[in-house]
DNA sequence: TCCTAGATAGACCGTTCGGTCTATCGACCA
DNA sequence: TGGTCGATAGACCGAACGGTCTATCTAGGA
């Protein structure tokens, strides 16, 4: 059975976790997730083996979400690959003005998590190179001379936005990344082939 | 008595707090900062009146010293703005390098201090503005047309630099995010004054 | 010489930490 | 009906948490 009609423990304990691990940080109490889960404290050591193991699971499930929304919203932007990877800015400022938006949740985990090798840096590092080669991706569908270094950049925006974002929301740096992302990628005459 | 011989329980509490709160993150215990700094529990209750106090007090502390160390940069960049500016990021990446960089401590802080009244995030906000306003002050001097638009840009692509650099510091962050800060500060001609 | 102020060590407080344990309950299946 | 398995509640563990306390020591000034 791996689908159930009623959540079970183990998806409720996700669910919670990940919205505890964002709303406090990765050092939120074991108790604090079993009570808002309703769960009992063993069924978190029978299915993610500990603590580090459910933050990591955590991790992964976000991972996978994020990395369709990011597909989601270039999807919708249409066909063009360089109207697609500006749009990703639009959406990031959608949710940086979010009210519970309180900055990158893998940054947040990578920054907390001391010990360098707690499973979560695997799934972070992971998820990164994920992002990158979706952006690498449309950039060479773009015609861009260096997709890699331009996806690098872009990456960078991203992390830049959301760091500014969860300090000062009201900066709008979603905008700001944009108008950089636009010299990134290239201006238009640039997908007809330049040098 | 403001300055002593030999570093008083005040100076070596703060010392060992700026390294184990970078080294650790800010979730530290309160032991280890007194054993690390051979301080009595008592001083620490005495001259920071708590964990949270100390902890601000460091970051007031290491933000006068960031400050300066932006501003030493800028310095020895000599006199164009432009080049000055661009120093920074040259000097990021120095800083990135290093073995022991573990990300921006103000973002980290940020991100793992819950509580929004925590006394830390009114030093935090404090540091960015200036690095603004540092920032701002170059670009006027070089005539740019939007001063606080592009001290935004640079200030999210330093924040993107860190991060970058905290997860992949191999990835050489401050290279992609100078030529972008290269863009945002305009080309040489710009500083005679283009459009 | 005595007094005071600051620093020391360290016991102690109640709480919370992550993790292990036993015992019970309830649904499903043979 | 009896057995099994997943989940439950919750006691319990040693350790660490942030913070308060007393008592002792020591350097500086009157």
């Amino acid at each position: 059975m791996t689908t159930r009609a009623v959540p079970g423990p183990r998806e409720r304990l996700l669910e919670a976790a990940k919205e505890l691990t964002y709303a406090q940080g990765v050092g939120v109490g074991v108790d604090a997730l079993l009570k808002s889960a309703n769960v009992a404290r063993r069924s978190l050591y029978e299915h993610f083996g500990g603590k580090d193991g459910l933050i990591a699971e955590v991790l992964r499930l976000t991972a996978a979400e994020d990395e369709a929304a990011y597909e989601q919203t270039m999807r919708a932007a249409g066909d063009d690959p360089r109207e697609r990877l500006l749009a990703v800015f639009d959406w990031l400022g959608e949710v940086v003005a979010a009210p519970d938006f309180r900055g990158c949740r893998y940054l947040g985990a990578e920054l907390a998590l001391a010990d360098p090798d707690h499973p979560a840096h695997a799934v972070i590092r992971g998820y990164r190179e994920h992002l990158h080669e979706l952006f690498e991706r449309e950039l060479r569908a773009l015609g861009h001379p260096q997709p890699a270094g331009a996806a690098d950049q872009l990456v960078l925006l991203i992390d830049g936005v959301l760091a500014v974002g969860a300090i000062r929301p009201d900066s709008r740096p979603a905008a700001a990344a944009r108008r950089l992302a636009e010299h990134t990628v290239g201006d238009r005459r640039l997908s007809t082939g330049g040098s």
